[in-house]
DNA sequence: ATTAATATTATGTCTATACATAAAAAGTGA
DNA sequence: TCACTTTTTATGTATAGACATAATATTAAT
Protein backbone atom coordinates (compact mmCIF):
# COMPACT_ATOMS: atom_id res chain seq x y z
CA UNK A 1 0.00 0.00 0.00
CA UNK A 2 1.46 3.04 -0.70
CA UNK A 3 1.24 6.43 1.15
CA UNK A 4 -1.93 8.74 1.27
CA UNK A 5 -2.89 12.46 2.35
CA UNK A 6 -4.00 10.29 5.15
CA UNK A 7 -1.40 8.42 6.41
CA UNK A 8 0.48 11.80 5.79
CA UNK A 9 -2.16 13.68 8.36
CA UNK A 10 -1.43 10.98 10.72
CA UNK A 11 2.04 11.06 10.60
CA UNK A 12 1.86 15.07 11.49
CA UNK A 13 -0.50 14.73 14.28
CA UNK A 14 1.48 11.99 15.67
CA UNK A 15 4.66 14.38 15.74
CA UNK A 16 2.39 16.90 17.22
CA UNK A 17 1.43 15.06 20.16
CA UNK A 18 4.45 13.24 20.61
CA UNK A 19 5.98 16.92 21.04
CA UNK A 20 8.37 16.07 18.62
CA UNK A 21 6.85 19.08 16.61
CA UNK A 22 5.97 21.72 18.94
CA UNK A 23 4.40 24.69 18.43
CA UNK A 24 5.75 27.68 16.37
CA UNK A 25 8.45 24.89 15.00
CA UNK A 26 8.60 25.01 11.17
CA UNK A 27 7.97 22.05 9.29
CA UNK A 28 10.06 20.72 6.19
CA UNK A 29 8.73 21.91 2.97
CA UNK A 30 6.36 20.11 1.03
CA UNK A 31 9.45 19.20 -1.51
CA UNK A 32 11.04 17.92 1.06
CA UNK A 33 8.39 16.12 3.13
CA UNK A 34 7.16 14.31 -0.29
CA UNK A 35 10.55 13.30 -1.20
CA UNK A 36 10.91 11.55 2.50
CA UNK A 37 7.04 9.92 2.16
CA UNK A 38 8.41 8.95 -1.54
CA UNK A 39 5.38 10.36 -2.54
CA UNK A 40 4.19 13.40 -5.05
CA UNK A 41 3.75 17.02 -3.60
CA UNK A 42 0.34 17.05 -3.88
CA UNK A 43 -0.04 14.52 -1.53
CA UNK A 44 2.07 16.44 0.83
CA UNK A 45 -0.08 19.64 0.15
CA UNK A 46 -3.71 18.28 0.42
CA UNK A 47 -2.53 16.77 3.97
CA UNK A 48 -1.44 20.07 5.15
CA UNK A 49 -3.94 21.97 3.72
CA UNK A 50 -6.64 19.64 5.43
CA UNK A 51 -4.79 19.85 8.93
CA UNK A 52 -4.82 24.48 8.79
CA UNK A 53 -8.65 24.09 8.34
CA UNK A 54 -8.47 21.83 11.40
CA UNK A 55 -6.86 24.89 13.00
CA UNK A 56 -3.49 22.92 13.57
CA UNK A 57 -1.03 24.04 11.18
CA UNK A 58 -0.54 27.42 9.89
CA UNK A 59 1.08 28.36 6.26
CA UNK A 60 2.24 31.42 4.56
CA UNK A 61 3.98 31.25 1.34
CA UNK A 62 7.69 31.58 1.37
CA UNK A 63 7.77 31.52 4.73
CA UNK A 64 6.34 27.93 5.24
CA UNK A 65 4.69 25.65 7.91
CA UNK A 66 4.70 25.58 11.23
CA UNK A 67 2.80 24.09 14.27
CA UNK A 68 0.29 26.67 15.36
CA UNK A 69 1.34 28.24 18.42
CA UNK A 70 -1.80 29.14 19.79
CA UNK A 71 -4.08 26.59 19.00
CA UNK A 72 -7.21 28.01 18.29
CA UNK A 73 -9.20 24.75 17.76
CA UNK A 74 -12.43 24.93 15.68
CA UNK A 75 -15.74 22.77 17.61
CA UNK A 76 -18.14 22.27 15.15
CA UNK A 77 -21.55 20.96 15.31
CA UNK A 78 -24.01 19.85 13.24
CA UNK A 79 -27.26 22.26 14.02
CA UNK A 80 -30.28 19.63 13.21
CA UNK A 81 -33.88 20.25 12.88
CA UNK A 82 -35.33 19.83 15.93
CA UNK A 83 -37.69 17.20 14.40
CA UNK A 84 -34.61 15.20 13.67
CA UNK A 85 -32.85 15.65 16.69
CA UNK A 86 -35.79 14.41 19.12
CA UNK A 87 -36.85 11.53 16.77
CA UNK A 88 -33.19 10.60 16.82
CA UNK A 89 -33.04 9.82 20.81
CA UNK A 90 -36.21 7.21 20.20
CA UNK A 91 -38.97 9.52 21.34
CA UNK A 92 -41.42 10.83 19.30
CA UNK A 93 -41.47 14.52 18.26
CA UNK A 94 -44.65 16.87 18.69
CA UNK A 95 -45.13 20.36 17.69
CA UNK A 96 -47.71 22.66 18.87
CA UNK A 97 -48.45 26.23 17.59
CA UNK A 98 -49.05 29.00 20.50
CA UNK A 99 -49.56 32.13 19.09
CA UNK A 100 -49.38 33.16 15.66
CA UNK A 101 -49.99 37.18 14.56
CA UNK A 102 -48.80 39.07 11.60
CA UNK A 103 -47.68 42.84 12.34
CA UNK A 104 -45.58 45.62 11.29
CA UNK A 105 -41.96 44.93 12.72
CA UNK A 106 -41.14 46.65 15.86
CA UNK A 107 -38.28 48.46 15.91
CA UNK A 108 -35.74 46.08 18.17
CA UNK A 109 -36.71 43.61 15.46
CA UNK A 110 -36.02 46.36 12.13
CA UNK A 111 -32.82 47.33 12.90
CA UNK A 112 -32.15 43.67 14.23
CA UNK A 113 -32.75 42.52 10.55
CA UNK A 114 -32.69 45.91 8.77
CA UNK A 115 -36.04 45.84 7.70
CA UNK A 116 -37.44 49.04 6.29
CA UNK A 117 -40.17 51.35 8.71
CA UNK A 118 -42.53 49.82 6.19
CA UNK A 119 -41.61 46.06 6.78
CA UNK A 120 -44.59 43.26 7.83
CA UNK A 121 -43.63 40.37 9.67
CA UNK A 122 -44.74 36.96 10.82
CA UNK A 123 -44.78 36.47 14.36
CA UNK A 124 -44.77 32.98 15.79
CA UNK A 125 -44.76 31.13 19.53
CA UNK A 126 -44.37 27.61 19.07
CA UNK A 127 -43.16 24.54 21.44
CA UNK A 128 -41.54 21.30 20.37
CA UNK A 129 -42.33 18.36 22.85
CA UNK A 130 -40.01 15.31 23.48
CA UNK A 131 -42.81 13.15 24.06
CA UNK A 132 -44.91 14.64 26.79
CA UNK A 133 -42.05 16.44 27.85
CA UNK A 134 -41.28 20.20 27.16
CA UNK A 135 -38.18 20.27 25.12
CA UNK A 136 -37.83 23.76 23.18
CA UNK A 137 -39.82 27.25 23.43
CA UNK A 138 -39.67 28.95 20.31
CA UNK A 139 -40.06 32.70 19.48
CA UNK A 140 -40.33 33.12 15.71
CA UNK A 141 -39.87 36.32 13.70
CA UNK A 142 -39.91 36.07 9.62
CA UNK A 143 -39.82 38.79 7.34
CA UNK A 144 -43.00 39.10 4.63
CA UNK A 145 -41.06 40.55 2.24
CA UNK A 146 -38.22 37.71 2.07
CA UNK A 147 -40.59 34.66 2.40
CA UNK A 148 -44.65 36.14 1.35
CA UNK A 149 -45.62 32.85 1.64
CA UNK A 150 -45.38 32.55 5.41
CA UNK A 151 -48.62 34.36 5.89
CA UNK A 152 -50.62 32.26 4.22
CA UNK A 153 -49.43 29.08 6.04
CA UNK A 154 -51.07 28.12 8.90
CA UNK A 155 -47.77 26.86 11.00
CA UNK A 156 -50.41 24.05 12.61
CA UNK A 157 -48.53 20.84 11.74
CA UNK A 158 -45.05 21.90 10.86
CA UNK A 159 -43.03 24.22 12.59
CA UNK A 160 -41.23 27.42 11.10
CA UNK A 161 -38.05 25.78 10.90
CA UNK A 162 -38.86 23.24 9.10
CA UNK A 163 -40.82 24.82 7.17
CA UNK A 164 -38.21 27.60 6.43
CA UNK A 165 -35.70 24.96 5.76
CA UNK A 166 -37.71 23.57 2.99
CA UNK A 167 -38.94 26.58 1.56
CA UNK A 168 -35.51 28.68 1.63
CA UNK A 169 -32.53 26.28 2.01
CA UNK A 170 -29.45 27.10 2.53
CA UNK A 171 -28.89 30.34 3.60
CA UNK A 172 -26.19 32.01 5.84
CA UNK A 173 -26.63 32.78 9.13
CA UNK A 174 -25.83 33.87 12.77
CA UNK A 175 -25.74 32.12 15.95
CA UNK A 176 -25.59 33.16 19.18
CA UNK A 177 -25.71 30.80 22.46
CA UNK A 178 -26.58 32.60 25.75
CA UNK A 179 -28.08 31.95 29.16
CA UNK A 180 -31.44 33.66 30.35
CA UNK A 181 -33.72 33.45 33.34
CA UNK A 182 -37.30 32.13 32.20
CA UNK A 183 -39.85 34.48 32.63
CA UNK A 184 -43.09 33.50 34.19
CA UNK A 185 -44.33 33.32 31.01
CA UNK A 186 -41.65 31.21 29.09
CA UNK A 187 -41.31 28.83 32.54
CA UNK A 188 -44.89 27.77 32.14
CA UNK A 189 -44.29 26.27 28.71
CA UNK A 190 -40.79 24.60 29.98
CA UNK A 191 -42.36 22.91 33.11
CA UNK A 192 -39.75 24.57 34.94
CA UNK A 193 -39.49 26.87 37.97
CA UNK A 194 -39.61 31.07 37.17
CA UNK A 195 -35.88 32.34 36.62
CA UNK A 196 -34.36 28.61 35.80
CA UNK A 197 -31.30 29.11 33.89
CA UNK A 198 -32.24 27.97 30.02
CA UNK A 199 -29.86 27.34 27.66
CA UNK A 200 -30.82 30.13 24.44
CA UNK A 201 -30.08 30.14 21.30
CA UNK A 202 -30.70 33.59 18.94
CA UNK A 203 -30.30 33.01 15.05
CA UNK A 204 -30.64 35.44 12.64
CA UNK A 205 -30.49 34.05 8.85
CA UNK A 206 -30.05 35.72 5.54
CA UNK A 207 -30.75 34.73 2.30
CA UNK A 208 -28.09 36.75 -0.53
CA UNK A 209 -28.38 40.38 2.04
CA UNK A 210 -32.20 39.53 2.26
CA UNK A 211 -32.94 38.98 5.97
CA UNK A 212 -34.90 36.25 6.00
CA UNK A 213 -35.93 34.98 9.64
CA UNK A 214 -34.93 35.80 13.22
CA UNK A 215 -35.88 33.07 16.25
CA UNK A 216 -35.21 32.63 20.07
CA UNK A 217 -34.67 29.32 21.16
CA UNK A 218 -35.02 28.60 25.11
CA UNK A 219 -34.55 24.91 25.65
CA UNK A 220 -35.84 23.02 28.40
CA UNK A 221 -33.81 23.22 31.95
CA UNK A 222 -30.87 21.17 31.71
CA UNK A 223 -30.61 20.59 28.02
CA UNK A 224 -26.67 20.85 26.68
CA UNK A 225 -25.73 21.36 23.79
CA UNK A 226 -22.29 18.56 22.86
CA UNK A 227 -19.38 18.85 20.45
CA UNK A 228 -16.39 17.12 20.17
CA UNK A 229 -13.31 19.48 19.51
CA UNK B 1 -8.81 34.45 -16.08
CA UNK B 2 -9.05 30.73 -15.76
CA UNK B 3 -11.79 29.20 -13.89
CA UNK B 4 -10.82 27.74 -10.55
CA UNK B 5 -12.25 25.57 -7.88
CA UNK B 6 -14.00 29.13 -5.64
CA UNK B 7 -15.49 30.15 -9.48
CA UNK B 8 -17.71 26.24 -9.06
CA UNK B 9 -17.99 26.60 -5.88
CA UNK B 10 -19.61 29.77 -6.15
CA UNK B 11 -21.47 28.61 -9.23
CA UNK B 12 -22.75 25.81 -7.48
CA UNK B 13 -23.98 27.75 -4.60
CA UNK B 14 -25.22 30.39 -6.89
CA UNK B 15 -27.68 27.42 -8.74
CA UNK B 16 -28.49 26.12 -5.10
CA UNK B 17 -29.55 29.83 -3.72
CA UNK B 18 -31.76 30.83 -6.78
CA UNK B 19 -33.12 27.03 -6.24
CA UNK B 20 -32.51 26.02 -9.88
CA UNK B 21 -30.83 23.33 -7.77
CA UNK B 22 -32.96 22.50 -5.26
CA UNK B 23 -32.48 19.81 -2.24
CA UNK B 24 -32.22 16.71 -3.79
CA UNK B 25 -31.42 17.38 -7.53
CA UNK B 26 -28.39 15.51 -8.75
CA UNK B 27 -25.65 17.04 -10.28
CA UNK B 28 -24.21 16.60 -13.17
CA UNK B 29 -21.34 14.86 -12.80
CA UNK B 30 -17.49 15.96 -12.44
CA UNK B 31 -16.80 15.24 -16.39
CA UNK B 32 -19.76 16.76 -17.38
CA UNK B 33 -19.13 20.25 -15.43
CA UNK B 34 -15.07 20.20 -15.83
CA UNK B 35 -16.58 19.90 -20.08
CA UNK B 36 -18.74 23.00 -19.20
CA UNK B 37 -16.51 24.96 -17.26
CA UNK B 38 -13.50 23.82 -19.54
CA UNK B 39 -11.26 22.91 -16.61
CA UNK B 40 -9.85 19.73 -15.46
CA UNK B 41 -11.97 17.08 -13.54
CA UNK B 42 -9.82 17.87 -10.64
CA UNK B 43 -10.91 21.13 -10.15
CA UNK B 44 -14.45 20.22 -10.34
CA UNK B 45 -13.59 17.98 -7.66
CA UNK B 46 -12.07 20.16 -5.11
CA UNK B 47 -14.61 22.36 -5.40
CA UNK B 48 -17.49 19.12 -4.71
CA UNK B 49 -15.56 17.94 -1.93
CA UNK B 50 -14.95 21.33 -0.20
CA UNK B 51 -19.06 21.64 -0.30
CA UNK B 52 -19.65 18.46 1.24
CA UNK B 53 -17.11 19.46 4.30
CA UNK B 54 -19.42 22.74 4.20
CA UNK B 55 -22.54 20.73 4.72
CA UNK B 56 -23.84 21.39 1.34
CA UNK B 57 -23.87 18.65 -0.74
CA UNK B 58 -23.42 15.42 -0.23
CA UNK B 59 -21.89 12.44 -2.93
CA UNK B 60 -21.92 8.65 -3.08
CA UNK B 61 -19.82 6.30 -5.37
CA UNK B 62 -21.73 5.59 -8.77
CA UNK B 63 -24.75 7.76 -7.58
CA UNK B 64 -23.08 11.06 -8.11
CA UNK B 65 -23.59 14.21 -6.10
CA UNK B 66 -26.61 16.05 -4.62
CA UNK B 67 -27.78 18.90 -2.94
CA UNK B 68 -27.99 18.13 0.30
CA UNK B 69 -31.99 17.25 1.48
CA UNK B 70 -31.66 17.58 5.04
CA UNK B 71 -29.40 20.71 4.96
CA UNK B 72 -27.52 19.56 7.99
CA UNK B 73 -25.17 23.09 8.10
CA UNK B 74 -22.41 22.94 10.79
CA UNK B 75 -21.61 25.86 12.74
CA UNK B 76 -17.69 26.05 13.71
CA UNK B 77 -16.34 28.51 16.11
CA UNK B 78 -13.06 28.65 17.55
CA UNK B 79 -12.15 28.21 20.97
CA UNK B 80 -9.76 31.16 21.87
CA UNK B 81 -7.20 31.21 24.73
CA UNK B 82 -9.44 33.52 27.16
CA UNK B 83 -6.26 36.12 27.07
CA UNK B 84 -6.95 36.45 23.61
CA UNK B 85 -10.76 36.79 23.59
CA UNK B 86 -10.36 39.37 25.92
CA UNK B 87 -7.13 41.56 25.45
CA UNK B 88 -8.83 41.65 21.22
CA UNK B 89 -11.49 43.52 22.85
CA UNK B 90 -8.71 46.08 23.41
CA UNK B 91 -9.42 45.82 27.55
CA UNK B 92 -6.76 44.73 29.65
CA UNK B 93 -6.51 40.76 30.77
CA UNK B 94 -6.32 39.80 34.52
CA UNK B 95 -5.91 37.13 36.12
CA UNK B 96 -6.52 35.87 39.59
CA UNK B 97 -5.83 32.31 41.57
CA UNK B 98 -8.83 31.67 43.89
CA UNK B 99 -7.78 28.25 45.42
CA UNK B 100 -5.71 25.87 45.02
CA UNK B 101 -5.62 22.26 46.14
CA UNK B 102 -4.01 18.63 45.83
CA UNK B 103 -6.46 15.96 46.75
CA UNK B 104 -7.47 12.02 46.08
CA UNK B 105 -10.04 12.43 42.99
CA UNK B 106 -13.53 12.59 44.06
CA UNK B 107 -16.14 9.73 42.71
CA UNK B 108 -17.74 12.07 40.03
CA UNK B 109 -14.53 13.03 38.27
CA UNK B 110 -13.21 9.83 38.49
CA UNK B 111 -15.77 8.25 37.06
CA UNK B 112 -16.02 11.29 34.40
CA UNK B 113 -12.57 11.46 33.52
CA UNK B 114 -11.81 7.28 34.10
CA UNK B 115 -9.37 7.63 36.67
CA UNK B 116 -7.87 4.84 39.09
CA UNK B 117 -9.29 4.87 42.59
CA UNK B 118 -5.84 6.18 43.60
CA UNK B 119 -5.87 8.95 41.01
CA UNK B 120 -4.98 12.20 42.93
CA UNK B 121 -5.91 15.35 41.35
CA UNK B 122 -5.01 19.60 41.44
CA UNK B 123 -8.10 21.68 41.67
CA UNK B 124 -8.26 25.05 41.37
CA UNK B 125 -10.54 27.94 41.17
CA UNK B 126 -9.66 31.13 39.46
CA UNK B 127 -11.52 34.38 37.51
CA UNK B 128 -10.58 35.90 35.00
CA UNK B 129 -11.36 39.70 33.89
CA UNK B 130 -12.01 41.66 31.22
CA UNK B 131 -10.34 45.18 32.97
CA UNK B 132 -11.89 45.12 35.91
CA UNK B 133 -15.57 43.39 34.78
CA UNK B 134 -15.56 39.85 36.08
CA UNK B 135 -15.67 37.57 33.27
CA UNK B 136 -15.14 34.35 33.54
CA UNK B 137 -14.94 31.70 36.86
CA UNK B 138 -12.79 28.88 35.92
CA UNK B 139 -12.88 25.35 38.19
CA UNK B 140 -10.21 23.16 36.86
CA UNK B 141 -9.64 19.35 37.72
CA UNK B 142 -6.30 18.29 36.59
CA UNK B 143 -5.32 14.67 36.03
CA UNK B 144 -1.43 14.72 37.87
CA UNK B 145 -1.07 11.29 36.85
CA UNK B 146 -1.25 12.82 33.30
CA UNK B 147 0.53 15.95 33.78
CA UNK B 148 2.34 15.51 36.94
CA UNK B 149 4.82 19.06 36.22
CA UNK B 150 1.42 20.64 37.30
CA UNK B 151 2.19 19.83 41.01
CA UNK B 152 4.96 22.01 41.21
CA UNK B 153 3.41 24.55 39.30
CA UNK B 154 1.86 27.69 41.35
CA UNK B 155 -0.73 28.92 38.80
CA UNK B 156 -0.09 32.47 40.49
CA UNK B 157 -0.14 34.13 37.21
CA UNK B 158 -0.73 32.49 34.47
CA UNK B 159 -4.04 30.35 34.18
CA UNK B 160 -4.49 26.49 33.75
CA UNK B 161 -6.21 27.03 30.85
CA UNK B 162 -2.86 29.31 29.20
CA UNK B 163 -0.57 27.06 30.90
CA UNK B 164 -1.96 23.69 29.68
CA UNK B 165 -2.21 24.65 26.04
CA UNK B 166 1.46 24.89 26.34
CA UNK B 167 2.09 22.51 28.11
CA UNK B 168 -0.22 19.60 26.23
CA UNK B 169 -1.25 21.27 23.50
CA UNK B 170 -3.51 19.48 20.35
CA UNK B 171 -5.14 17.31 22.67
CA UNK B 172 -8.60 16.15 21.99
CA UNK B 173 -11.92 17.01 23.90
CA UNK B 174 -15.00 17.36 24.63
CA UNK B 175 -17.40 20.31 25.20
CA UNK B 176 -20.37 20.52 26.75
CA UNK B 177 -23.04 24.12 26.45
CA UNK B 178 -25.39 24.61 29.19
CA UNK B 179 -26.66 27.32 31.39
CA UNK B 180 -26.83 27.16 34.95
CA UNK B 181 -28.15 29.29 38.24
CA UNK B 182 -25.72 31.25 39.53
CA UNK B 183 -24.95 29.90 43.36
CA UNK B 184 -24.04 32.26 46.01
CA UNK B 185 -20.19 31.40 45.84
CA UNK B 186 -20.19 31.86 42.05
CA UNK B 187 -22.43 35.03 42.37
CA UNK B 188 -20.48 36.59 44.61
CA UNK B 189 -17.32 36.37 42.20
CA UNK B 190 -18.75 37.78 39.00
CA UNK B 191 -20.63 40.18 40.48
CA UNK B 192 -24.13 38.62 39.40
CA UNK B 193 -27.34 38.48 41.53
CA UNK B 194 -27.93 34.56 43.26
CA UNK B 195 -29.68 32.53 40.28
CA UNK B 196 -28.35 34.27 37.60
CA UNK B 197 -28.35 32.44 34.26
CA UNK B 198 -25.20 31.57 33.37
CA UNK B 199 -23.88 30.13 30.21
CA UNK B 200 -21.66 27.74 31.04
CA UNK B 201 -19.37 25.41 29.31
CA UNK B 202 -18.04 22.77 30.49
CA UNK B 203 -14.90 20.78 29.02
CA UNK B 204 -12.96 17.44 28.91
CA UNK B 205 -9.58 17.10 27.32
CA UNK B 206 -7.55 13.72 26.46
CA UNK B 207 -4.58 12.95 25.08
CA UNK B 208 -4.26 10.13 23.35
CA UNK B 209 -6.69 8.46 25.76
CA UNK B 210 -5.19 9.46 28.60
CA UNK B 211 -7.79 11.82 30.22
CA UNK B 212 -5.99 15.01 31.11
CA UNK B 213 -8.41 17.79 32.73
CA UNK B 214 -12.11 18.50 33.30
CA UNK B 215 -12.70 22.20 33.60
CA UNK B 216 -16.57 24.30 34.32
CA UNK B 217 -16.25 27.22 33.27
CA UNK B 218 -19.19 29.96 34.29
CA UNK B 219 -19.23 32.84 32.70
CA UNK B 220 -20.42 36.48 33.68
CA UNK B 221 -24.12 37.37 32.82
CA UNK B 222 -25.03 38.03 29.41
CA UNK B 223 -22.48 36.60 28.02
CA UNK B 224 -22.75 35.35 24.54
CA UNK B 225 -21.17 33.30 22.50
CA UNK B 226 -21.55 34.00 18.37
CA UNK B 227 -20.73 32.06 15.26
CA UNK B 228 -21.39 32.39 11.92
CA UNK B 229 -23.30 29.35 10.23
C1' DA C 1 22.13 53.97 5.96
C1' DT C 2 17.93 53.99 3.68
C1' DT C 3 15.17 53.03 -0.16
C1' DA C 4 13.96 50.88 -4.44
C1' DA C 5 14.36 47.24 -7.73
C1' DT C 6 15.19 42.35 -8.39
C1' DA C 7 15.77 37.52 -7.50
C1' DT C 8 14.45 33.65 -4.90
C1' DT C 9 11.48 30.40 -2.85
C1' DA C 10 7.62 27.88 -0.51
C1' DT C 11 3.08 27.60 -1.00
C1' DG C 12 -1.26 27.78 -4.07
C1' DT C 13 -3.54 26.17 -7.91
C1' DC C 14 -4.43 23.77 -12.32
C1' DT C 15 -3.84 19.98 -15.78
C1' DA C 16 -3.81 15.43 -17.88
C1' DT C 17 -3.54 10.95 -16.80
C1' DA C 18 -3.89 6.74 -14.18
C1' DC C 19 -5.68 3.44 -11.25
C1' DA C 20 -8.71 2.22 -7.03
C1' DT C 21 -13.18 1.50 -5.08
C1' DA C 22 -18.01 1.47 -3.80
C1' DA C 23 -22.31 0.85 -5.40
C1' DA C 24 -25.79 0.73 -8.86
C1' DA C 25 -27.25 -1.73 -12.93
C1' DA C 26 -27.32 -5.45 -15.87
C1' DG C 27 -26.87 -10.09 -16.77
C1' DT C 28 -27.14 -15.08 -15.36
C1' DG C 29 -28.91 -19.38 -13.70
C1' DA C 30 -31.77 -21.83 -10.70
C1' DT D 1 -39.16 -14.57 -8.88
C1' DC D 2 -35.12 -14.69 -6.50
C1' DA D 3 -30.28 -14.97 -5.43
C1' DC D 4 -25.79 -14.57 -7.31
C1' DT D 5 -22.18 -12.83 -10.41
C1' DT D 6 -20.39 -9.56 -13.55
C1' DT D 7 -20.16 -5.18 -15.63
C1' DT D 8 -20.40 -0.42 -15.55
C1' DT D 9 -19.71 4.05 -13.75
C1' DA D 10 -19.06 8.20 -10.76
C1' DT D 11 -16.38 9.37 -7.26
C1' DG D 12 -11.76 8.99 -4.60
C1' DT D 13 -7.01 9.31 -4.66
C1' DA D 14 -2.30 9.75 -6.50
C1' DT D 15 1.21 11.71 -9.82
C1' DA D 16 4.42 14.57 -12.57
C1' DG D 17 4.69 18.71 -14.42
C1' DA D 18 3.56 23.60 -15.01
C1' DC D 19 2.71 28.28 -13.88
C1' DA D 20 0.95 31.86 -10.33
C1' DT D 21 1.61 34.45 -6.24
C1' DA D 22 3.03 36.33 -1.94
C1' DA D 23 6.55 37.23 0.88
C1' DT D 24 11.20 37.10 2.05
C1' DA D 25 16.03 37.85 0.87
C1' DT D 26 19.32 40.02 -1.98
C1' DT D 27 21.22 43.47 -4.66
C1' DA D 28 21.61 48.05 -6.63
C1' DA D 29 20.92 52.92 -6.42
C1' DT D 30 20.48 57.03 -3.93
Amino acid sequence: MRTGYQDIKDHILHQIRSNIWTPGTLLPGEIDLAESFGCARATVSRAMRELVDEGILERKRKAGTRVKSSPTRRAQFAIPIIRTEIEDTGAPYRYDLVERHVLPAPNWLRSRLDLPESASVLHLKCMHYQGNTPYQFEDRWINLAAVPQAESYAFKDIGPNEWLVQEVPFTDGNLEFSATNATEDIAAFLGAPVNAALFTVERTTWLADVSVTFARLYFARDYKMTTRL
